[in-house]
DNA sequence: GCAAAAGTGTTTCTCGTACACCCATGG
DNA sequence: CCATGGGTGTACGAGAAACACTTTTGC
């Protein structure tokens, strides 16, 4: 081995910012910290990389032991190396961002979490670290993403009805949208299955139920096809 | 300290994928390896982050200290942590890649660098670690980019005739722009300076010249604006 | 006077936007 | 029968796209 790698060595971790979608209200997952530092403070969950995994094995298998959730959509953010952002020892942190489908999911506090909860984006503790710095990263990512990408769907359970996805939009976005001319664009796109379901018991007109055709967009993809909201 | 700080840790490096414009063609920023492993061969201009540094201090300092490049637009892009990206240890690199303006741009290899040497995008010789990989990523965040955000005139000199610019963003994106269209565009969007001085010396109408005015653009943001070619 | 690049307007068409009423269902 | 949310069409205007000729300059 040569000189270069005796360099000293910082610590690897990663942190993630786990969106969910509530009734409409858009919230992020975290959890209670049982080590120092920031012992029993709010935080992201996420933790250190080992040596013999990569680092969004190392982001899934932190959220699976602190939170108890798997198999969700998980995208790279951004790497936080301020040299003083761990008050301990240098720590870079590789950040990724999640999307849950909430309904129907519970989580589990374990690991070096001492308890896990949702929170809504605008009203939640303060956070340890940078984490705050890392919040507002994947808000603005969320917010310029989901219009190019059809990733909001992963917020959604697999069936939904059209002014969930409606309204899935305008809480990332911060803003109303005409219902007609969203339908007319989301319909347009021929990306929505009608299952031919609809909702069931509800004091009202009962809404046709949609599932994303995740296989057709792909295809279209290939042909050069860019989604746009 | 608690346990967890003494995780093993891995290398951390960072990696520049330069960009530079030559009469209308992209090219690319390679260093030869002095060290081992990989010695000899081409790769992205890089190395070790030191524990006094930031991120972007260290890519800014291995650049000046590889290539003798300063002060040129420089952007995290990815963070690279496959287990077996190094044939030796573990380590991870945090990418990042730049624009610069090749014009009167002299280099100079030093530090780790036998050889410093710009190469055509996609005519350059076999790349050391996951360094292809890294290219590919950049290359795709440029395309993507460019025609979101005004960092296409980070690749021309200060004063630019229409037709480079026009030119430019052909290349980056790799179609032909019509003339006419181009020009009502870029320029009903008020962000070009006339500076009144013409090109000189030419066998043909001389072209104006013209600045980015990045104040106005900067204004014009906080209003809302979006860039867009 | 010719080669070479600069510069310039109009028409057509697509797509975004604005906007209001009837429908189905449960209580 | 009423409250609640579901579902639908059209007209207008802005901006994208297509397209060809004249101007300036050096040699």
């Amino acid at each position: 081995m040569t000189y270069s790698y005796e360099f000293p060595r910082p610590s690897v971790t990663v942190d993630c910012v786990v969106f969910g979608l509530d009734e409409g209200d858009l919230k992020i997952l975290l959890v209670k910290r049982l080590l120092e530092p920031f012992r029993g403070q709010w935080a992201l969950p996420g933790g250190f990389v080992r040596m013999e995994e990569s680092l969004e094995e190392a982001a899934r298998r932190e959220l699976e032991e602190e939170t108890g959730l798997s198999d969700l959509f998980l995208e790279q953010l951004f790497t936080f190396g301020r040299v003083d952002r761990d008050p301990r020892t240098r720590v870079i942190s590789v950040a990724y961002y999640a999307l849950v489908k909430m309904q129907g999911t519970a989580l589990r506090a374990s690991g070096d979490a001492e308890e896990t909860a949702w929170f809504s984006l605008r009203n939640h503790p303060q956070l340890a670290f940078d984490h705050h710095e890392i919040l507002e990263t994947a808000i603005t990512r969320l917010k310029g993403k989901v219009r190019y990408q059809p990733i909001g769907f992963e917020l959604l359970p697999t069936r939904f009805k059209l002014s969930q996805l409606q309204h899935l939009y305008e809480v990332v976005l911060e803003k109303k949208l005409d219902k007609r001319n969203f339908r007319k664009k989301i319909q347009s796109m021929g990306l929505l299955i009608d299952t031919g379901e609809t909702e069931k018991q509800v004091a009202h007109r009962a809404a046709k139920l949609y599932e994303f055709d995740r296989a057709k967009y792909e295809a279209l993809v290939d042909r050069g096809f860019n989604f746009e909201i």
